[in-house]
RNA sequence: GUCCCCUUCGUCUAGUGGUUAGGACAUCGCCCUUUCACGGCGGCAACAGGGGUUCAAAUCCCCUAGGGGACACCA
């Protein structure tokens, strides 16, 4: 038998770190078993679906390269298949039409509240005979659900879990426009597209009983199932693709600069685990994941975590993919890199000390663009009378052609030592006037790096606004 | 309200009857250092509570509490 899962959202929403989880999960299980993985898009919904979601959610996948093996199905192109069985379940009575308005379902509903009663439909038209209406009323069509016994399963993380038939009642699997609902057109579509083992987020556990029950209505087998806990925000509650927040989009990640791998490292990580192990190739997450070791808990998305992550794979990922990358970073953030220095020896200068790739553009944007020096703010940071230090260091470097960093360091040094004022003073005002910035990398590589010319064209612009 | 699920440091987790309860992120301290970062070393920090079972319980059983989910012509 081979392996086959499946993600399947519905366009209703953009793809969100917890969405993008399930589908790892559904991609990794499927790759550590040589098996396929399948797209569909449970588009059911008709006034709630959107295109844009629909190409949102596949962009997500495409970046975090969850690349699918079959599909995308789209359930809107398959009504007829779901007609066709709904007919066939009609004519068997494992479902019936029921005429009931939505205001009788919404009373019903209010009246079990209000009594403690958990809401649950009424039977009224399980037991009516099918020409008991005029055929032009509109009608639902509804799942006789049995109603003793119990419906048991044992899901792949959380082992045996059972639900009393007299839970659950009689659900819509048609609706009046024709269209057919979740629970219906996702077992029907597990069972054609064959597919093996159903992972999806634990707020589907209620359905599944219901699904298993249609299921063996049918005579049909049901898949295995493996229901994954929720990610709660920071706040402990639960993140929704409707979350306005972009916090957990997982696009929002791509256009600050994070990795693919990074994200799906994190993700990997949060709820599963292989003994203490951080970092995985996509190589070991294929051979080492498994259902077994997927935590039962919910977990709190931290940001912080990712960016440690990221900040990791700066250094582990191939470094002539990340400057291709960064050079087009720097394109959409409007830095001209062509009068600058390359971007290769920055990056290498930056990659410690950034989380991101807009974070290395914005903390480089200095070597490139011309400094717009705040003189009212830097005014309180420094001392005026140490403007001397310029133009003491500036009389050195004018006359200064051996420009390579330990040269560089020398000279600071002996600048610093010929003034009898200490390094850090020296290098503060110095790095200020370069940069515009208080902190920054290394001095000595910046000089280097923006070249005698700029240099001196900065120091004397600085000595210029504080004189 | 009813049903279902969950509960180890602040966070992600290791742990399947005997551990000084381990690691990672965060945090704090020290070192490195011309700033900031990086890095190195170290510290703080957890078995929700109560009953059992057992020579022995984070681990098995029961109860309680807390959190989450479901109860739609949403998925």
């Amino acid at each position: 038998m081979q392996v086959k899962t499946r993600f399947s959202p519905s366009p209703t929403g953009i793809l969100h770190i917890g969405g993008a989880r399930t589908a790892l999960y559904s991609w990794l299980f499927a790759k550590r078993y040589n098996g396929k993985f399948l797209l569909r898009i449970e588009d059911t919904d008709i006034n709630r679906s959107s295109n844009f979601y629909n190409n949102s959610i596949m962009k997500g996948l495409k970046w975090l390269n969850l690349n699918w093996d079959e599909g995308p199905y789209f359930q809107s192109n398959r009504l007829a298949r779901y007609n066709y069985v709904i007919k066939l379940m009609l004519e068997n009575k494992i479902a019936y039409k029921c005429y009931c308005s939505t205001e009788r379902l919404l009373n019903l509903r209010k009246k079990q509240i209000t009594l403690g009663k958990k809401p649950k439909y009424d039977e009224k038209c399980r037991n009516i005979p099918d020409d008991y209406y005029n055929s032009n009323i509109s009608y639902v069509v509804r799942f006789r659900n049995p109603k003793k016994g119990k419906v048991v399963f044992l899901d792949q993380v959380r082992g045996k879990i059972e639900f009393w038939n007299d839970e659950l009642d009689d659900l819509i699997i048609k609706r009046s426009n024709g269209f057919p609902t979740y629970n219906f057109s996702v077992v029907i579509d597990d069972y054609d597209m064959k597919i093996t083992h159903v992972l999806r987020g634990e707020e589907h556990i209620n359905n599944t009983v219901r699904q298993i029950n249609i299921l063996q209505s049918l005579e049909k087998k049901a898949p295995i199932y493996a229901h994954l806990s929720t990610i709660l925000n920071h706040n402990g509650k639960k993140i929704s693709k409707r979350d306005k927040d972009s916090f957990f989009d997982v696009l929002e990640y791509k256009k600050l600069g994070f990795f693919p791998e990074a994200i799906i490292n994190y993700l990997l990580r949060l709820g599963w685990s292989h003994g203490n192990q951080e970092i995985f190739t996509i190589k070991e997450m294929k051979k080492f994941f498994s259902l077994k070791k997927i935590t039962k808990s919910s977990s709190l998305f931290d940001k912080k975590k990712l960016i440690w992550i990221n900040k990791r794979y700066m250094n582990i990922l191939s470094k002539s993919d990340i400057i291709n990358e960064l050079k087009i970073f720097y394109l959409k953030q409007k830095v001209e890199i062509k009068n600058g220095p390359d971007i290769k020896q920055v990056f290498e200068l930056m990659k410690n000390r950034c989380s991101s790739l807009t974070d290395v553009v914005e903390s480089s944007r200095f070597f490139y663009e011309e400094l717009i020096i705040d003189y009212e703010k830097l005014k309180e940071n420094i001392n005026i009378k140490n403007v001397f230090i310029l133009k003491f260091f500036l009389k050195k470097i004018i006359f200064f052609h051996d420009w390579k960093v330990e040269k560089l360091s020398k000279l600071l040094k002996l600048c610093s030592l010929e003034l009898g004022i200490s390094f850090s003073k020296v290098g503060k005002i110095i790095r200020l006037s370069l940069t515009g910035k208080e902190h920054a990398p290394c001095i000595t590589s910046i000089l280097y790096l923006l070249g005698k010319k700029k240099c001196i064209l900065r120091i004397k612009n600085f000595i210029k606004i504080f004189e």
